[in-house]
RNA sequence: GGGAGCUUAGCUCAGCUGGUUCAGAGCAUCUGCCUUACAAGCAGAGGGUCACUGGUUCGAAUCCAGUAGCUCCCA
């Protein structure tokens, strides 16, 4: 068959895929084997691919593929989350469009809505991972809103609250008046935004005299319930116990006193708005303010107010301010530069409320979580992380798990018309309670009225290893009781407390076990210029773009070899282009062999034989690294091994050992022992290159071998000889020598030269000597005990080689050369033999260090004694 | 404001418990080569006071302290 020079890898990507579809290859069933289990993180089901999840489904492959090649039986279950608010939002958006407003149909209308646009675009993410190579279990799909998922939430809340864990209570939240929902803290971001200072001075009640304050947010005035100073500001001691009147709206409010102040900031007197500012919350609570809410959920001004009824919040700072002028009582404005929440879904303004919303309490499963991770039975990679993990955990408060929102799992919450609540799994069972408890109050269905709030998104994501086994409903079927717990978990670090903790947590609550062993965190993808990828910034490639510009195996590639875990990943193109260069290398390397034709009457060449016994060594030594660098969760150190194992190892050197000359064939032993390399090198690479390996592995079998790589067992590591890696070491520096020498006199490679060798070192097999003459392309390689006249010669180490003279040869160019060399030398020697020299070094270092010590000095003086002569035979 | 981490070649990063795997790798750069597997390549080469300043030690990229800069998390 002909191969064409360059490898092109889409067709054949496509082709192996389906193959692997088609062979069953990525289920698993529950069998003798030990299980390797990975749960993906669910992106969101109506996302698409971006690089983030091209980093992090690569490295789950890459661990899930390599598990299945060392006989575990490997599950890896795929699936999505319902992503609550972005997905409420995008159809929100889209009924917009059509001119329907959400507010206009029933809660029942827009779930339909929600459930076509999810039907719609969702799985498209899934059907891009399989672009890349993913060998989920496609059979084992979940769904955060399937049946038995959404089942499982219930559960678990009823659980939880019935475990009196669950509570509702009045807190202040991070309020989206846009989404018209609360969102968490790890929701919110904040930017610097360019505002004002307004100082307004408040009349103190009886008196003719005023404390000036300084706000960004004058229109909260309407709702200020005291003003506080520092206990030791003498400005304002004076005033202690005595009222202000609150400007516009003329309410009599009190001066307290608190050490919370800043005496420094503004004027030192602060206006306390207890329903809009976390702090001054802290401050009411203490100080048992009450909390006046002058807004309604959509960012106006409500009727507590009292002016402005209907504003919006940003025309009311606005509106304010010349009455306040009107009013004599805006002393000045400042230009400000503050920071501000924003949404991370709507990119709205966050408005810091009081509310009603369901809490869990995290104090107890904190510490649990905590001591599994503190005692490493889970570990995390890289460690630093536990850091990061210990102080949330330390520091934790409690989940604000209500979502002010349609799309998700509505809480199972039933209130009465007497002010009762049950809690209970189904409308039916909740009347039953109710009944129960309230015999005399004859309820019926009519009176139950379910709370109207969804659970958050994480409320369904943090079950995710036990809920896609089923293992919340049904604690002891097979497959929970067969892969969970799991073993490897891949995430980014910015989820860390809202899934990885959580996931902890629950695990520990319900199946009373960890849900995975180890957490490997990869690192965020970044543009060249450092920049997190987002669509808003547009600099993200699509990804599918570059699969099909490099390949799957050059985007993977690209994507791990850059990628140590937790560190950073700065994405470039370039990376990818490499990947793909590697792809066509190995092709290549597969064509040279495709095309010998065998002699079966040949036997090996001694280079051949030689080149079998290093290349077997060489390749083991490089298979055990892989298996410490897997240990060690080090997949960009274990693929650069692999790497270069293919390109410098097997292509450079190997195959230029035993490459026959051009035209004849080659022997079957070392046909057989080049193919059995060959596979091998693809077995160890499949993990991160999938399809060219296996299209490779393909070619490589022999007719009737029905064997994919993807299912082959991976060699096991063995004791490697290291003697002849040591051997092969002085060789290796003597071909680059001669290719050195050959370069810098014009020799051309195909004039064969005639090497002399003297003071060959110990450690040198006179074995590669066929290798030697073969690479440096000699007529002849000898040893002699005399330097020949008139020769030229080089160094390696402290042998010196001797070709024959040759016309053109610049001796100055000789001399000065070998001039520098000794010099440095000479140079080394002296640091040496000061360290020898030195009493306290002699006495204190050990024996080991010494020695070595005493090893350079040897080899130093060995190799000046040589380049000395060298340079007296130019003279001469 | 509180906490964590980082700073090694032009770029991205390795360097575990201080000592021949201690100054490394890949990419990029430069110089030769269209040598019939591969120019998406081959063969060579150059390139770093290991952020700065002190300290500990016979010996520091590595340990300690301080300084500067950067990043992230929490408020």
């Amino acid at each position: 068959m002909e191969l064409s020079s360059k490898y092109n890898p889409a067709e054949l990507e496509e082709r192996w895929y389906a193959h692997w579809m088609a062979k069953g290859y990525f289920h698993s069933e529950p069998d003798e084997r030990e299980p390797y289990t990975i749960v993906i993180p669910p992106p969101n089901v109506t996302g698409v691919l971006h690089m983030g999840h091209m980093l992090n489904n690569t490295i789950q492959d890459v661990l899930i593929r390599r598990a299945r090649m060392k006989g575990y039986n490997a599950c890896w279950v795929p699936g999505t989350d319902h992503a609550s608010i972005a997905t409420e939002a995008k159809v929100v958006n889209k009924l917009k469009s059509q001119g329907i407003e959400k507010a206009q149909i029933s809660r029942e209308e827009f779930l339909e809505h929600a459930w076509e646009w999810t039907h719609k675009h969702g799985g498209i993410i899934l059907e891009q991972l399989k672009k890349l190579g993913a060998s989920c279990d496609w059979n084992r799909t979940a769904f955060t809103m399937d049946e038995s998922l959404y089942e499982s939430v219930i559960d678990v809340f009823i659980d939880l609250y019935n475990k009196g864990l669950i509570y509702r209570g009045v807190r202040m939240v991070n309020w989206d008046p846009q989404a018209l929902t609360a969102v968490s803290d790890e929701e919110v971001f904040y930017k610097e935004v360019q505002s004002k200072l307004y100082y307004v001075r408040y009349k103190v009640e009886g008196e003719n005299d005023y404390i000036t304050i300084a706000t960004t947010r004058p229109e909260t005035i309407l709702g200020d319930t005291a003003v506080c100073v520092h206990p030791e500001d003498e400005r304002f001691t004076r005033f202690h116990g005595k009222k202000v009147i609150v400007p516009l709206v003329n309410r009599p409010v009190p001066i307290i006193v608190d050490e919370y102040v800043d005496r420094e900031f503004g004027t030192g007197a602060l206006k306390i708005t207890p329903a809009h500012d976390i702090n001054d919350y802290n401050l009411g609570l203490k100080h048992n303010l009450p909390s006046i809410d002058i807004f309604n959920d959509n960012g106006t001004l409500s009727e507590a107010a009292g002016l402005l009824v209907g504003i919006d919040r940003f025309e009311a700072r606005k509106a304010i301010v010349p009455l306040l002028e009107e009013a004599g009582l805006l002393v000045k404005t400042e230009d400000y530069v503050n920071k501000v929440g924003f949404s991370e879904r709507t990119d709205a303004v966050i408005e810091p409320r009081i509310s009603l919303q369901w809490f869990l309490r995290m104090q107890a499963f904190a510490k649990q979580a905590l001591e599994v991770v503190e005692n490493d039975t889970i570990q995390f990679h890289p460690p630093k992380f536990k850091n990061i993990y210990r102080h949330w955990m330390e520091n934790v408060k409690d989940w604000c798990i209500s979502r002010q929102l349609w799309w998700g799992q509505r809480i199972p919450v039933y209130y009465l018309p007497n002010g009762g609540m049950v809690v209970a799994k189904s409308p039916e069972a909740a009347l039953a309670e109710a009944q129960n408890r309230w015999p005399e109050a004859g309820f019926t269905a009519t009176d139950l009225r379910q709370d109207e709030d969804v659970v958050d998104t994480w409320f369904s994501s943090w079950l995710w290893p036990i809920s896609v086994f089923d293992g919340i409903r049904h604690p002891d079927n097979p497959d929970m009781k067969y892969y969970y717990p799991t073993n490897d978990l891949v995430t980014a670090p910015d989820i860390i407390f809202f899934w990885v903790a959580r996931m902890i947590m629950a695990g520990l609550e319900y199946p009373k076990d960890i849900p995975f062993k180890n957490v490997y965190f990869t690192g965020i993808v970044r543009d060249k210029h450092g920049r997190k990828m987002s669509k808003t910034l547009g600099n993200s490639p699509d990804p599918l773009d570059l699969i099909a510009s490099y390949g799957a195996d050059g985007v993977r590639m690209g994507m791990l070899l850059t990628a140590p875990a937790g560190n950073d990943l700065p994405f470039d193109e370039a990376l990818c282009e490499q990947g793909r260069n590697f792809s066509n290398k190995i092709w290549n390397a597969l064509r040279l062999v495709k095309g010998w034709a065998v002699d079966p009457s040949a036997a090996p060449t001694e280079a051949a034989k030689a080149a079998a016994l290093w290349f077997d060594a060489r390749f083991k030594q490089v298979l055990a690294q892989t298996e410490d660098d897997f240990a060690k969760f080090r997949l960009s150190d274990a693929l650069m091994g692999i790497y270069k194992l293919v390109w410098d190892d097997f292509c450079s050197w190997y195959l230029e050992m035993v490459k026959p000359e051009y035209g004849k064939p080659i022997d079957p032993e070392t046909l057989a022992v080049t193919n059995n390399f060959f596979r091998r090198l693809m077995q160890l690479l499949h993990p991160f290159m999938p399809f060219i390996t296996e299209e490779v592995w393909s070619h490589l079998k022999q007719s009737g071998d029905e064997s994919d790589i993807i299912i082959s067992q991976l060699p096991l590591a063995e004791k490697f000889n290291d003697v002849v890696l040591k051997q092969f070491e002085f060789t290796a520096e003597l071909v680059n020598a001669i290719r050195k020498f050959r370069a810098e006199k014009n020799i051309p490679m195909r004039d064969k030269l005639n090497l002399t060798l003297k003071e060959i070192p110990q450690d040198y097999s006179r074995i590669f000597d066929a290798v030697v003459t073969k690479l440096g392309n000699l007529e002849s390689l000898s040893e002699v005990h005399e330097a020949p006249t008139g020769a030229l010669g080089f160094v390696v180490r402290s042998t010196e080689c001797f070709v024959p003279a040759l016309a053109s040869f610049n001796t100055e160019e000789e001399r000065s050369k070998i001039q520098a060399e000794l010099e440095y030398t000479r140079g080394f020697l002296k640091s040496v033999e000061a360290k020898l020299a030195n009493e306290r070094f002699v006495a204190n270092a050990p024996a080991k260090v010494i020695e070595t010590e005493r090893k350079k000095q040897s080899d130093a003086l060995a190799r000046i004694a040589v380049l000395e002569k060298q340079l007296a035979l130019l003279e001469g």
